[in-house]
DNA sequence: TAAATAGTGTCTATGAGACATTATGTA
DNA sequence: TACATAATGTCTCATAGACACTATTTA
């Protein structure tokens, strides 16, 4: 198809206006039994001084051969930059994109959000990094009081309502605890992203068919508490 | 706030360069018993006549005060464009955004995608508009012999995946039915979609508690078939 | 009357919710 | 021994799947 090619090659984007792309992360943890949302203090304009999302711009190419980076691997870059964390051990997955004409007061804005869940033990490692002067963990259940920059509101409302929804079919607890972790331990995770806590009794019994189905298996040793010592388990694979 | 209008005032978008930004619409229906997706045949590189799905640049304004449409806006626009049809009437909703760097080999371009269900009764009033030269309902099974433009096969994809699971736990199925329909055509339309038979007996179940739930009401008048007449319904508000 | 399909009923397995009970460690 | 909590068991109810059966229309 020499057609083709002539064409390309002889092809120059047409100058219609294009939006600035971004990624935004709403990165959740649990620490001392509340969900947590990772923010960040905007040190610039537009919202200085307001807690915001951590993210930043996608980075394109110039070229049609060199087109830039992936929107995942800039959600992963952003991650690595803004936190410190490892990509590879944090659940991240995109959630929706955000593109209302006025979003951002500077010019035209279109942010695809993801959301990262970080093992707790992870966690307390995040420092500060990037053009972030700071950074918190804020339980989201104080984020009523909180203004937020942009629509970062709705934002983090969506993946607490995606992962509230998804906690009910899919393993994502399982991102939410260290490597080892008790049932008491995965139930009360459960209990704090839900608002409500579990039975005991029939939390351990779905927990017992994703031992038989091979999700899970049991770890070596015992979790040492105040009372009676419970057993340890891990994900399989 | 003066400091901050001082900044907007001054504030010159940085000269990174920026991505185009595209909405691409997964339209379906169902004719004749089978799940169709529209396409559209391209008449431009690249891709130049193969099929597509239909979409386009979203509207994006020059300054900071005038940005453009909504993204769900420029879906909306798309669809009413290139198929005539009401966005009204069709459910519409964002699915994923693919933003692969070399999905198009012109330039970046970073695409939201939308899904859409048209009533079957709409569906035949579907013509042709916009830059298109040829619009037609596909059969989704036949899918994998067509080879499709851009990364388009992998939204079908997840579209029809995305509406599989929807379909279990929400009302989309009746975005894909008459105003007025029977139980058995609405089972008809969740074998289809599903891709195998629903038991007559367990979906009249099902059925039954939509209309104890307020969900659905009897209509008046009988669908006469080549047997047995069937009570119609519709859905309620 | 036969064919076709609308519509009903039943049996069983599964999983969730509520809650009582037992087991095993620490203080 | 008292206490805390891990771990187990039980009862009930809602729902899904498989499938037998009845009802009502057309040809």
């Amino acid at each position: 198809m020499s057609d083709e090619k002539a064409f390309l090659s002889s092809y120059r984007a047409k100058d219609y206006p294009r939006p600035s792309v971004a990624v935004d992360l709403v990165i959740l943890t649990i620490i001392d039994a509340q969900l947590r949302v990772l923010l960040v203090k905007r040190r610039e304009h537009p919202f200085k001084g307001q807690w915001a999302l951590p993210g930043g711009f996608v980075r394109v190419g110039e070229s049609a051969i060199e087109q830039g980076e992936d929107l995942d691997d800039a959600a992963r870059r952003e991650l690595q930059e803004e936190t410190g964390l490892d990509p590879e051990r944090v659940f991240l997955e995109q959630l929706y994109t955000f593109g209302k004409a006025g979003r951002d007061p500077r010019m035209r804005v279109v942010t695809v959000a993801y959301y990262a869940l970080v093992r707790p033990d992870l966690a307390p490692f995040v420092k500060a990094g990037g053009d972030v002067s700071d950074v918190e963990w804020f339980d989201v259940s104080v984020l009523d009081k909180l203004e937020l920059a942009f629509d970062h509101h709705d934002i983090v409302e969506m993946a607490l309502t995606r992962i509230r929804g998804k906690l009910e079919y899919t393993n994502i607890a399982f991102d939410l605890v260290p490597a080892t972790f008790t049932i008491p331990e995965l139930r009360h995770v459960y209990g704090i992203v839900l608002g409500k806590p579990m039975d005991p009794g029939n939390f351990r019994r779905s927990f017992n068919r994703w031992l038989e189905e091979g999700r899970l298996e049991q770890a070596p040793g015992k979790r040492i508490t105040t009372s009676k010592p419970a057993a340890v388990y891990r994900f399989k694979r």
